[in-house]
DNA sequence: CTTAGCACTCTAGCGCATCGACTGCTAATA
DNA sequence: TATTAGCAGTCGATGCGCTAGAGTGCTAAG
């Protein structure tokens, strides 16, 4: 029995006292949870229990003659090992399943942007969603399509199904049988690379004076990073601001609605985390940042191909984590059902 | 003369006014407003100045025995005839210049959020930037490439420099032949058509049986609106939620910050003003939306080939309309230059 | 027309008393 | 021994009165 335990008892209080503030948001009394019905204990014995919690470091007193709010390690207990599965009501479900279906073949940065809204909106939360690095995808074709004007059009597409393109201008002379064959080329040397990879190899094929079409693949080459590169701040997409501020806790300080907002950092940070495929909780303090006490995180991820991307909720320490936990996975998992090749959209 | 028309000296007070109170967030006095230094005038004279622009709605008092604050008539005369041209100070211009500069090439969407971001940062707003409505672009060329397992996708270039792809699954038969005289054949029809006439288009020759590649022309038209059409929330992007609440308006009262958070309304009002060059300031109770009151909007245009899109800064009425007006202007002018196909890279 | 002077008004801030919600402790109880 | 009833004590929230200070509006003089 490890030294954290609790007896049942001492476990159904907690429950009591965290859920009662999450739906009240303010200090729960001794009477208060015996008024919940659900343990037939009298207020002083709750009080004697809820001392030795507070022992424990699981719930705190804003002051004396006040009731108790739970402490971060109190809410870590209770995401662990109380709150039970987390369930996600049907009208949750359909709604979700709804929203998704109908991203089918979209961008993955609209997909991403509009999967957040939707989040928020069901969370009634700030939700985050990060793209995945395409930096490690892997190239499935590439593409140049010759415009009028010597202007020159370059798509990539990755085993994901993520395409990109961008124009450049190229010398006027290329023929339409010189694309072609260029982009042979092209398929030939990339296939199957990273994008990394991919650069590389462009770089040391342009070290051979002899290398054929060699002005054009040095613009590629020179646009390698502009085409694929999302500077960390590119890849998140916020959404549902609007909502952290009917937070209670916001009401006199609006110092934690600024950690949230400014709060583009934590989810770095969550980038380098190993990507299980669990949802992650992180409370409070389990934030690295200092300044994040008070502040809350869901993520889960979901995958596009060989990369890794997350979506999640952030809020006040305060959340309703077990059904939060359910929806976010919930999206996630529907994430890896949509970007598995299989639902690319089908020609009748 | 308009009834409207104040004396010079009604007109300096008016701005000295306006300008504390942009600075200092607080009800101007009369002796605040001497103590500047730029009127030789007592006081009292001050006072009797400000009864009589209180009297035509310029500016209001919180309560007697307060200073003046402007109200949204005496703002809105600032920024017509009072405030002068917008300069924009030498830093703000070198750091403009550098964040867009690098922008060249990628994707509109992309240019957007980073330009919005940026605009944040300038103005310490939360800044908004509106996508253009691609819908009304005009297609230059559309090319299929056949990936392996059947997948198909298919690029649409549009005059602007914009592209768009999407992947679908097409009959495996198609040989790489095939895909090209199918090519062909689009970039015959559809050459010089806006997006909506191309859909038109593609609709009436699918209505015939023996329309060639009848498959594979029913698959893109099935997906094109997928593939350009965004929805008015799809194309904004909101960037530097943070700036909202460093404003000391906000320290009391939370619901000023909602309405600004929940504006995008506001923002797919403006989308059907029409397209002036100029920037346009809409101040406090101008918005069509009553809770709007006390949220102003500093908003630009710029173009994308035929297209339209903007950008702006939202915040309180005491904003620095002189200087972000010029921010604004100064960035819409880099977007339209940006965007003007001459800027598209060169290869080398 | 401008200004000095003064009475008046209203807020912000402080101290104080009260009220009520809770706790913590102790002693009685099962 | 575990539980509970009872009660004293603590602390925030609320409301009230007071004061200081900032700023106005008015009047009469320059």
């Amino acid at each position: 029995m490890r030294r954290e335990d609790l007896t049942t008892r001492e476990e159904r209080i907690l429950s009591a006292i965290i859920e009662t503030y999450i739906r009240s948001a303010r200090p729960v009394s001794s009477g208060a949870v015996v008024r919940r019905g659900s343990l037939k204990l009298s207020s002083a014995t709750v009080r004697n229990v809820m001392r030795s919690l507070e022992d424990r470091g699981l719930i705190e007193q804003p002051h004396t003659s006040a009731g108790r709010v739970p402490a971060d390690r109190g809410y870590r207990y209770y995401v662990d090992r109380l709150m039970g599965p987390s369930v996600v009501s049907n009208s949750d479900q359909a709604q979700i399943r709804a929203g998704i279906s109908v991203l089918g073949g979209r961008d993955v940065a609209i997909v991403v942007t509009e999967v957040s809204r939707m989040l928020s909106e069901v969370c009634k939360q700030l939700a985050v969603g990060l793209e995945p690095a395409v930096e490690s995808g892997v190239m499935e074709r590439v593409e140049l399509v010759h415009l009028e004007e010597g202007r020159c059009l370059v798509v990539v597409g990755l085993r994901s199904g993520q395409t990109r393109s961008s124009l450049f201008k190229c010398t006027e002379s290329m023929s339409e049988s010189d694309v072609a064959a260029a982009t042979g080329l092209l398929n030939d040397w990339l296939d199957g690379l990273s994008i990394a990879e991919a650069s590389q190899l462009l770089g040391r094929k342009l070290k051979d004076k002899d290398c054929p079409f060699r002005d054009l693949i040095r613009a590629i080459h020179d646009q390698w990073d502009r085409i694929f590169h999302l500077h960390d701040s590119e890849r998140v997409h916020y959404e549902g601001a609007r909502y952290i501020l009917r937070n209670p806790e916001f009401a006199g300080d609006a110092s934690l609605l600024g950690e949230i907002l400014d709060s583009e950092e934590a989810l770095a940070d969550l980038v380098r985390r190993p990507g299980s495929r669990e949802v992650v909780v992180t409370i409070g303090h389990e934030n690295r940042r200092r300044k994040m006490a008070g502040v809350s995180l869901i993520v889960g991820s979901y995958r596009v191909g060989e990369t890794v991307g997350r979506i999640g909720v952030i809020g006040p320490t305060r959340m309703q984590y077990r059904r939060l936990v359910g929806v976010v996975d919930q999206f996630s998992r529907l994430l890896d059902d949509l970007f598995s090749s299989s639902h690319w959209p089908e020609a009748r």
